[in-house]
DNA sequence: GCCGTTTTCGGCCCGACTGTTTTCAGTCG
């Protein structure tokens, strides 16, 4: 059993025991168990073997046990009895707002209902109003929470909130007395995808602010309305797709701002560990404060707040417990990598295969994003319905890059190419062809439901060949659409490492590939990482910022990611690349030669 | 179920909002 789901095994206990009633903290437990395996970034197996799982803070002895049977024997017994005493509709049943374990439990105890569509029934028939502990309203808000999932997915993308948010932002911005204003939350953590925009202002006029919220023309229906928080859900077009979520606000006033900030910017897991550590030195930490009923302790900034828990600052994109606190008890959090650190970026397509934008348009853009160097890497031969380049067609490209570099000031174009892994791992273009190119990006884009060991095997004899440079989106995988293909991401990073061979980020915002955690874990085994836009227009070419913003949450340097060098960097790099394996292949023809 | 310079029991982060309640439980983040 993979980490996956191993860690959706555990989440499914703590979940089944919620609706059974039992001790909240046991059931925690079982969550918490789960974000920790989900999150690990050392090889499960191995640590199965190893019998040190228990060492992992908030893993015991009975989680140990459990997680070694689903490991070697992909089942759970214990797992298997819980979900055959609840019906699956009451786990359903927990995604409709407002309805919590308790809530379903009592439905379920007193109604007998068990499903989605038998709560709806009820609440059809009023049956549901007449229940101690509900009532009107909430029969109505379960209703109209049905009909919400109905029409919607949970999360979306981070390129589609983040305009969303930054509209919102510059509404609330024109009103009185905003002092200030941020985006928390998962956006400003930088998730892949969001549930919700978290919005903080301060305001001595909450009041004011809030009525402007719960009134902008892109809110559907006002959740919640108070004094310091509102909650209404959204909807608003982006890039011509309705995106729609929920909403939040909050108003504070100056001195509460920065506990506010830190609270309010999670993750959750990330703030409980500093209340800990605040009740630890006597106080307590909240949103609006720190320290004890007598005395309070001062900040104006996060990092003050930070540095009276003798921390340093961590940045947002590192706030999920997953060391990021303990890295900054010693002092040695990372320096991370900034958008301006890129120079270049060697994944873009043109319409020689099935790019939008010609070879010139591509460069002056890339000249005009101040960039050194832009490569330039269409697709491989089969890839027909990309347009796949032909060996003639590549040389023709060649030939044009060498005009253009011919013309060009500031900017220096390099042929590449993304040259398909075939089904049995060799690759789509002949190796003297190879050859001619300053580097080579390797991916997969056909026969996506190999299994999962062949799929690892036919990635990594690619890997080892020593034309790649780069592997390009190493799981196929496209956000809220569809799960990529089977792979062991650990063995293709081990290859990677062991090959001296580097790992893409995918930054279409659409596939963000490699994902952050296994970035970390590349990033531990000193394989070098690039951020790569796969543009298929000039406007793509600005997504490399969300690739940054992947390699911010992996703990990236600038050191650990390819394209921050220059362009002469670059250049003897892949120079020094190629020369190795072609005069391995010469010496290798030399010493045979000798030998007679 | 986990955890321990207030250790093997008794805690476990904390506050806003809502709805159904005469003082609070449930949900959410």
């Amino acid at each position: 059993m993979t980490k996956e789901e191993v860690a959706a095994a555990l989440d499914e206990i703590g979940t089944l025991l919620e609706l059974k009633g039992e001790n909240p903290f046991r059931c925690n437990a079982y969550h918490n168990a789960a974000r920790i395996i989900q999150q690990l970034e050392d090889n499960l197996q191995d640590l199965v073997a190893s019998g040190k799982l228990s060492e992992i803070r908030g893993i015991g002895d009975t989680m140990q046990e459990k997680i070694i049977t689903l490991v070697t024997t992909g089942r759970l017994p214990f797992l298997e009895e819980l979900r055959s005493s609840i019906p699956a509709g009451l786990v359903e049943m927990l995604r409709i707002p407002g309805l919590g374990p308790k809530k379903v439990k009592a439905l379920h105890d007193q109604l007998h209902i068990s499903s989605v569509a038998e709560l709806q029934a009820a609440c059809q028939r009023g049956e549901i109003a007449r229940l101690k502990g509900f009532g009107e309203k909430t029969q109505q808000k379960i209703l109209e929470g049905i009909a919400f999932l109905q029409t919607q997915n949970q999360r979306v993308r981070l390129d589609q909130a983040l305009p969303l948010a930054e509209e919102v932002m510059e509404r609330l911005r024109r009103v009185a007395d905003v002092q200030d204003i941020a985006v928390c939350g998962s956006i400003r953590r930088r998730r892949e995808t969001i549930h919700d925009i978290d919005i903080l202002v301060c305001s001595s006029h909450p009041e004011a602010v809030m009525d402007v919220f719960i009134q902008l023309p892109q809110v559907e229906q006002v959740l919640a309305h108070g004094k310091s928080k509102s909650s209404v859900r959204l909807s608003g077009y982006v890039h011509g797709e309705k995106v729609s979520l929920q909403a939040d606000l909050r108003v504070v006033t100056a001195p509460q701002y920065p506990y506010a900030l830190l609270y309010f910017t999670g993750s959750k897991e990330h703030t409980v560990r500093l209340r800990q550590r605040a009740l630890s030195r006597g106080w307590t930490l909240n949103e609006y404060m720190m320290g004890t009923d007598k005395q309070s302790i001062p900040a104006r900034t996060e990092a003050d707040i930070y540095a009276a828990l003798d921390l340093q600052y961590v940045p947002p994109e590192l706030r999920e417990d997953t060391g990021e606190i303990e890295a900054a008890e010693r002092h040695e959090l990372p320096t991370l990598i900034e958008e301006s650190d890129i120079q270049g970026v060697f994944h873009c397509h043109t319409t020689a295969s099935d790019g939008m934008a010609t070879l010139e348009e591509m460069a002056q853009a890339a000249q005009r994003l101040g960039w050194q160097y832009l490569g330039i890497a269409d697709h491989s031969q089969s890839l027909t319905v990309a347009r796949g380049l032909s060996p003639e067609a590549v040389r023709r490209q060649w030939e044009a890059i060498d005009r253009l570099n011919g013309q060009l000031s500031g900017l220096r174009l390099l042929k590449g190419t993304e040259v398909d892994i075939l089904e049995d791992g060799t690759l789509d273009y002949p190796e003297e062809l190879l050859a001619g190119f300053d580097y080579v990006v390797a991916s997969v884009h056909t026969r996506f439901q190999m299994s999962r060991e062949e799929m690892t095997a036919r990635v990594c004899k690619a890997l080892a060949h020593p034309a790649v440079t780069m592997l390009g989106h190493p799981t196929g995988r496209l956000l809220l659409r569809r799960d990529g293909y089977k792979i062991d991401l650990d063995a293709v990073i081990r290859t990677a490492a062991q090959h001296g061979k580097m790992i893409e980020i995918n930054a279409q915002p659409l596939r963000l590939d490699l994902d952050w955690l296994h970035v970390k874990q590349a990033r531990n085994l000193g394989v070098p990482l690039v951020i790569n836009p796969d543009a298929h227009s000039t406007h793509e070419l600005t997504f490399y910022r969300y690739g940054v913003m992947v390699a911010r949450r992996g703990w990236l340097q600038r050191e650990q990611v390819f394209n921050t060098r220059p362009l002469a960097a670059v250049l003897e790099e892949l120079h020094r690349r190629k020369q190795a394996w072609l005069s391995n292949v010469g010496l290798a023809g030399k010493s045979h030669r000798r030998h007679h």
